[in-house]
DNA sequence: GCATGATATATCAGGGTGATAGATTGTCAA
DNA sequence: TTGACAATCTATCACCCTGATATATCATGC
């Protein structure tokens, strides 16, 4: 039963975020939760169709405002109870698959010269990340102090749109920038420990 | 073209490790590597099958010594020189799925009280998770800095029957605990940031 | 002798994956 | 204005991967 259907929580739960189209949830994830969650298109939509049918969210017409016709979903009441059931039981374990630490460990049999190669590698691509959460790290910290949300926050917030109180904006971002801060700090981990490694491998 | 066989050739690589069966790498994967990779039956039945029909890997009779048969499989010439290709080109990031962070992020419709016990539960978890790994790194490293490896050190490495030289075996625990020091090193940040959030939503 | 647990192989339904097709609309420059 | 291009949006597919479970053998201890 452990990871039965947990994409389905997880899309049942970004509707009772606020209602969106099945493009806004693949947009929000990809640029917001890209860090701790993945979904794609081919998860996406027939879940929605489930939700529907099994009368945990409904379908609506969204706002044709000049584009081409939205479907929009939005959480019924029974969804929002069946979500938040689902919120209170205990979590699983983060689940991880680093290829690169998995290539990192099998080098073990080569010189040292193709362990590094590996690190920097590594490196390089953590610090270019790690540079590009900061900067949203900052933008999201400064519309909190302000109280302004300018058009870059609500990109981060995958929300150019609807429109949503300044109390409910200010929530979104806290919570955006709480868990842009986990993986700010498992970045900076990572970084940590190709230091240490190539120090290790290089004396 | 990105996913494809990624698993292939992990379980190549851990063939090139050391030749085992399929039980061993569910074994090794399981205490070994699980804080960055992972693999199931399922998977490595059929791909040390899809192996041997490639030519990349032989199935041998393993050590009969009083149990029932064992498949053993170790990684030709072949399988040698795919796998180092494999090795040379540059990895997808890593990726993560952390459900516990999702469900902290959508318990922000509800009081700071909600997420607040999320937080706490993951702060429980890896508090035991790191524990674990210390107490492995601190085994891992006596044996390393000693040039004794006892029983213990052996079923780390999940080599408690194959006869290694102690060259080989101290490059085995090397690159064991220097990628244990990668899942000590993350879960710290977990704590770390479980740390920052409490003070931000109880402030 | 018998319960229990470790060792070991194998299989399956179905969940999850990336890639991509196809249709529509905004934009911007030539 | 027209054409090229990018963005928006829905949808589908083959295949990989997952967890759970069935089956069988052997060691151990009581």
């Amino acid at each position: 039963m452990s990871n039965i259907k947990k994409s389905h929580f997880a899309i049942l739960g970004l509707l009772s975020w606020q209602p969106q189209s099945g493009y806004d949830i693949k947009k929000l994830v990809e640029v917001g939760l890209s860090h701790f969650w993945n979904e794609n298109y081919g998860n996406i939509y027939p879940t929605l169709d489930g939700l529907v049918r099994d009368g945990l969210a409904v379908k609506e017409a969204g706002n044709t405002s000049g584009r081409r016709t939205r479907n929009v979903y939005r959480i019924t009441q029974q969804g929002q109870q069946l979500f938040d059931d689902w919120l209170a039981q205990p979590a699983d374990l983060p689940i991880v698959r680093n290829e690169l630490l998995l290539k990192f460990f099998l080098s073990g049999r080569l010189p040292n010269k193709a362990s590094l190669r590996i690190v920097q590698n590594y490196q390089v691509h953590q610090q270019v990340i790690l540079e590009d959460y900061r900067r949203s790290a900052a933008i999201l910290g400064r519309a909190i102090e302000t109280g302004t949300y300018p058009q870059e926050v609500m990109m981060l917030l995958n929300n150019d749109t609807r429109p949503l109180n300044t109390k409910q904006k200010a929530r979104q971002c806290k919570f955006v920038l709480l868990t842009l801060r986990h993986g700010i700090m498992a970045v900076e981990a990572r970084l940590a420990w190709c230091q240490e490694v190539m120090q290790v491998l290089t004396e």
